[in-house]
DNA sequence: GACCTGCTGCGGGGTG
């Protein structure tokens, strides 16, 4: 057994503690948790659920499933799952006869939690162990919370004569542990052991590739009239030289993966859906010119689940494939051996670059190999400074340096969460009947995890609902279900407790294909490239949100809704530094050198290292701020609140107002308190949360005030930049 | 300029 294996069994079964597993993919965790879990629960294996594992995706559900059956043979011990797509004989059989394991989502648990009511004795009162798999995925959203409200909600079900169930949370990417400890067990959270894998790893083989975007030729502002204009020659349709460029530039790194994915199976990442359908399209396309075998699939949450299945499956084949995929192959999912490792484009986030790394090397004696592909614009002396940084690049590689020091993003619990509170009220009294607010508050608040909320402010919350028929409150003072609260309640969409916005379906025949957003939908006789495959749109029903399309031709990339992601400001601040310091990496190409070289120079000639304020012609000017999305978001705020129109430009924010009078308005700035409340009042936009729509903008206020600036560094900043001298 | 995740219960009618 593996050492962590070891350590696990041993703390499970001599020790009352709950434990953390941290170990990297492949590392033996599942068996660390379920072998003691499973010794202890053979004794009684029946008459209740006896161990409950809790994961993020039914993929990983179905492949821990098979392995369980195994390990469970010759133990009597029935194992369930239990998620969207198992047939309703499968939980009517669980329902009757409650027992051993059971795998579950958290959506498909809050289904049991309210649709089953009178069988929750029977199924939880003699629950022994919680798994809960991937628990870095439930740290910082909404999907957490709703996990951490749903275990209570459960725990209050245990059999007088039984003791507490026990927790394990099992994890390759924990950036705090002890924050994830406090997760498995609040209240408690010193007494959770952490069992860590310190094996040396693996060894890590990973390059990062420059590639330049040539300039325009002209600097054409060909009016976009769509692109019904021209029948151009090719099968694209570029509508500026810029997005000219941008296709030269991908159909370069499409040749690159050609070259070197072909003979073995690989994982491309790539930041957006629309770019993943595009390079796919590329890169077979190139393989058929050159006469090879197109081995290009696709692989992302707009696709329909058969040509999911269909791409996972063919990578499970064995034959030498290459899937472009977004983050749903990042996590669990076991698709064979894969050997190398691309992202095109900068992660987001260190903890997906390190997830996505752990894609590749399974095997004992493979290294883990990553590819890391960055796209920067030609140097020109034209553009203003930020322009001339290579963003992409310095993030790419800021994140690469903080992976190898081994820094992972801590995650940032929500505190004021109205819309996951709302989605737990509503759901309590489904489950419950009736309920009065007092012990509402105790359940969810005071012992709950939505400790952030005070009894006013969780009074006012009720209030606004009851305002809005979310409830009401009956003449004994229980609070029951409005009339919008009962049809809320009673939508299929109820379960989740993240938002999700309108899709047409894309049809080609009787096939299903995907899903497309709506606001950005292709119109009749348009191209779009979609499942690695080229369409054109034939229909468009809008009564059943059907697009329908036929096999074409040409090709255009299709458009989806992208909010974007949090970047940390770890890595702004490392971007920073890799412009200060002037230490060459190893893993970058002749041209990523080439263009950090040329940065550092830019950078050292305008100062652009520092905090300050630049002029940006007559007008305008930028404030480099270096700042993390957070601090961002509070700064933006900051000039809105003082009437000075301004625009994020990620390492710096735009402003409308003159370097000299920006300066001046900063430093007479520092000498204001900073207060978030009345800075959140220009925050756009309010609502993002699945029930936010229910709130006034006051209340949505506080808790933007509360989770989404940062005041302390925004000040900093603030700070640094009014200490810097004006003639620089 | 940008990602992902998830999801009733019931009744009617056909088949073995």
């Amino acid at each position: 057994m593996r050492p962590i294996q070891v350590d696990a069994i041993r703390a499970y079964l001599q020790t009352d503690s709950n434990l953390l597993i941290t170990a990297d993919t492949a590392g033996g965790k599942t068996e660390a948790a379920f072998l003691p879990v499973l010794s202890s629960i053979s004794v009684e294996p029946t008459g209740s659920i006896r161990a409950l594992y809790v994961g993020p995706l039914k993929a990983l559900i179905n492949d821990q499933f098979s392995r369980l059956e195994e390990l469970c043979t010759y133990l009597e011990m029935p194992v369930y799952r239990w998620h969207g797509d198992v047939p309703a004989s499968q939980k009517k059989a669980l329902v009757r006869e409650p027992g051993g394991v059971l795998l579950i989502t958290p959506e498909s648990l809050e289904s049991i939690l309210i649709n089953r009511t009178s069988a929750l004795h029977r199924l939880f009162g003699g629950l022994r162990a919680l798994v809960i798999d991937e628990v870095h995925a439930f740290l910082e959203n909404e999907r957490g919370l709703h996990l951490a409200s749903l275990i209570l909600r459960v725990r209050r079900y245990r059999a007088l004569q039984e003791p507490p169930f026990r927790v394990i949370g099992l994890s390759a990417t924990v950036g705090d542990v002890s924050i994830a400890r406090h997760y498995l067990a609040p209240g408690d959270a010193d007494a959770v052991k952490v069992i860590s894998d310190d094996s040396a790893g693996k060894e890590i083989q990973f390059r990062l590739h420059g590639y330049i975007k040539q300039a325009e030729t002209e600097s054409a502002e060909s009016d976009t009239g769509d692109s019904e204009g021209s029948e151009a020659d090719g099968d694209t349709d570029p509508e500026t030289a810029q997005d000219a460029a941008q296709l030269a530039a991908m159909s370069t790194i499409a040749d690159d993966l050609v070259e070197h994915c072909r003979m073995h199976s690989n994982l491309i990442f790539a930041n957006a859906k629309g770019d993943i359908e595009i390079y796919a399209d590329l890169a077979n396309e190139k393989c058929r010119r050159s006469g090879l075998p197109e081995t290009f699939l696709v692989h992302h949450g707009s696709l329909s689940k058969e040509l999911r299945e269909d791409t996972e499956a063919t990578m499970k084949s064995g034959h030498p494939m290459t899937t472009i995929c977004s983050s749903t192959l990042e996590m669990g999912i076991d698709i064979g051996s894969v050997r190398l490792i691309g992202q095109i484009g900068a992660p987001w986030s260190v903890a997906s670059l390190k997830q996505r790394m752990g894609r590749s090397g399974r095997k004992d004696n493979e290294p883990r190999r990553l590819r890391v592909y960055v796209m920067s614009d030609s140097p020109s002396q034209e553009r203003d400074p930020v322009s001339q940084l290579p963003l992409d690049l310095l993030q790419a590689t800021a994140a690469c340096e903080l992976m190898l020091q081994k820094w992972i993003e801590p995650p940032r619990p929500a505190r004021l969460d109205l819309s996951t509170l709302t989605h737990q009220i509503i759901s309590t009294i489904a489950e419950v009947g009736a309920i009065e607010a007092g012990p509402l508050f105790e359940r969810l608040c005071r012992n709950g995890p939505f400790t952030g909320f005070t009894t006013p402010m969780f009074a006012r919350l009720l209030r606004q609902l009851a305002g809005q028929d979310v409830l009401e409150q009956g003449p004994d003072g229980n609070l029951i279900l409005g009339l919008v609260g009962e049809q809320i309640r009673t939508r299929y969409d109820f379960y989740a407790a993240f938002a999700t916005s309108a899709e047409f379906s894309i049809v080609d025949g009787s096939r299903v294909l995907g899903t497309l957003p709506l606001d950005t939908l292709p119109k009749v006789g348009e191209h779009i490239v979609f499942a690695a495959r080229r369409w054109q749109v034939v229909d468009i029903d809008t009564g059943r949100l059907v697009l329908y399309v036929k096999p074409a031709r040409r090709r255009k990339r299709p458009r989806f809704m992208g909010s974007g992601g949090e970047i940390h400001a770890k890595i702004r601040e490392q971007m920073r530094l890799l412009l200060m310091n002037p230490t060459d990496l190893v893993y970058l190409d002749s041209i990523a050198l080439e263009s950090l070289h040329a940065a550092r120079a830019v950078a050292s000639d305008r100062d652009l290292a520092r905090r300050h304020v630049l002029p940006l012609g007559k007008h305008r000017s930028l404030w480099l701020t270096w700042a993390g999305t957070t601090t961002q978001r509070t700064l933006l705020a900051l000039l809105a609140s003082m009437g000075i129109e301004a625009m994020d430009r990620q390492i710096a924010i735009e402003c409308r107002l003159p370097d000299e009078s920006l300066r001046t308005r900063l430093r007479a700035s520092v000498e204001i308190e900073l207060n978030p409340l009345r800075l959140a009042h220009h925050v756009v936009p309010k609502q993002f949360r699945k029930f936010d729509h229910l709130f006034d903008e006051a209340i949505l206020d506080e808790s933007i005030a509360l989770d989404r600036l940062d005041c302390a560094s925004a000040l900093q900043i603030l700070r640094e930049t009014a200490a810097m001298p004006a003639e620089l």
